[in-house]
DNA sequence: CGAACAATTGATCCTCATCAAACCTTGTGG
DNA sequence: CCACAAGGTTTGATGAGGATCAATTGTTCG
């Protein structure tokens, strides 16, 4: 079943789209429906597509030579991701994108986009705020990791990823849905010491926790942590 | 003396303008000279206006709250850059520039680059395929700093900077003119790593140094240690 | 020559990654 | 409904990589 085009207004980067515009794009992409586990793109690939996820979760993740992994960022629900095809000719992707939990997503022809967005300013302008925005996370993310403690990156990554998609729980905590494994790839670390830092928290009252799932008691707590000085 | 309007066009975001265009940026433009150390804009300023570096070298850098220092690139001649305001209303630079040489820039107003922007497709894709490739450094930056040692890192910027900007010595070295604390920052790393690894490599013959100054003697040898796996 | 500043080098310490082992939680099939 | 398997989590022991600090040695330039 296609999807409304009139939802893909909530993609930030189609807030100044026309009716008409989303009618276009809708026509002119395809629906695909992922497993939690694979993938959309890999790293390398051709950047052929660019990509609206519609439904689920996915992380886009980068591998060195040696194969290790790190985590770039979330997309969620109605987040545009692996759109730089349409920018630069015969691009790859430079990072893999892999479904958190069973994802759908509307996929792009680039060619299409590109020509799409080279008579409409304001997908450029919506194109360009997003990639602004990357842009400074990154950097903010390139210095914390450069300057700041293990403590205080898993507390940034916390307070992030609840102002993202935190849900508020019956007894006033703010939950979240996430393993060590994906905190601590998040956050530039290995599982055990993001383990040993949520432990020393729950000691503290800061949070509660369980298998694959956070409590947040005490946000104000966590910003404490991730504000105070480096003493 | 004001610039020739045409020589704009060695700016990669220019590269599809048309005469007109540059003339018009020109003279909606001003000149800014500042000296080595000096600043064109800081972290926080209300971004007003977009950078177009003229002659001279400036480096990007951005502060945490201790006051640390993390260097995100370095701008040379005829690069464009502080153009977030162009796209963002109200934006602030997330970033100091800051001249490492006696450098000169002509500063556009945030809402003319705006508005010029805005009618003229081939700007936008000049500014996209910039971010697009600021982001892929990022990416690639945050990758390493996560996942790989001082020594390979050190190693990069290195290469980085003699594909940039080395200069062929007489006797078949490559000159770069950076300080020990320079690459550091560039290298997410300290002053007195940096030193150890330089000192290392003079001895096993890759390079050698002298106050600001690095000659590299055997590229080949760096790409060795950059590339070799995490053994 | 002397002041200012860049670089080196050694000693020390601290943060984290790594590895190993055990433990807990969840879901499945007998 | 219990037992077991699979996979997430905890915790301890250990060590490596670097940051930090201090003292000294170059280098450059007025």
């Amino acid at each position: 079943m296609p999807i409304d085009p009139l939802k893909l207004r909530q993609v930030s980067v189609f807030e100044q789209a026309t009716d008409e515009d989303l009618k276009l794009i809708a026509q002119h992409s395809i629906e695909r429906s992922i497993e939690e586990g694979e993938f959309f793109f890999f790293q390398g690939d051709s950047a052929d597509y660019g990509y609206v996820l519609i439904s689920g979760r996915a992380k886009l993740t980068q591998m060195n030579a040696t194969g290790q992994q790190v985590n770039l960022r979330t997309i969620h629900e109605w987040e545009m991701f692996g759109a730089l095809g349409a920018v630069r000719e015969n691009a790859m992707y430079p990072a893999s994108a892999q479904a958190l939990e069973h994802s759908t997503a509307l996929a792009i022809k680039s060619d299409y986009f590109h020509d799409f967005v080279q008579t409409r300013p304001y997908i450029s302008f919506g194109l360009m705020k997003l990639m602004t925005g990357y842009i400074q996370e990154m950097q903010e993310r390139y210095r914390e990791l450069a300057t700041e403690k293990v403590e205080r990156r898993l507390a940034r990554t916390l307070l992030r990823l609840t102002a993202q998609m935190g849900v508020k729980h019956a007894d006033g905590g703010i939950e979240l849905a996430f393993s060590r494994q994906e905190l601590a790839e998040m956050s530039g670390t290995t599982l055990f010491s993001a383990s040993r830092v949520l432990s020393e928290w729950e000691k503290r009252g800061l949070l509660e926790s369980g298998r694959e799932r956070i409590l947040i008691r005490n946000p104000h707590g966590l910003v404490q942590i991730a504000e105070e000085s480096g003493e």
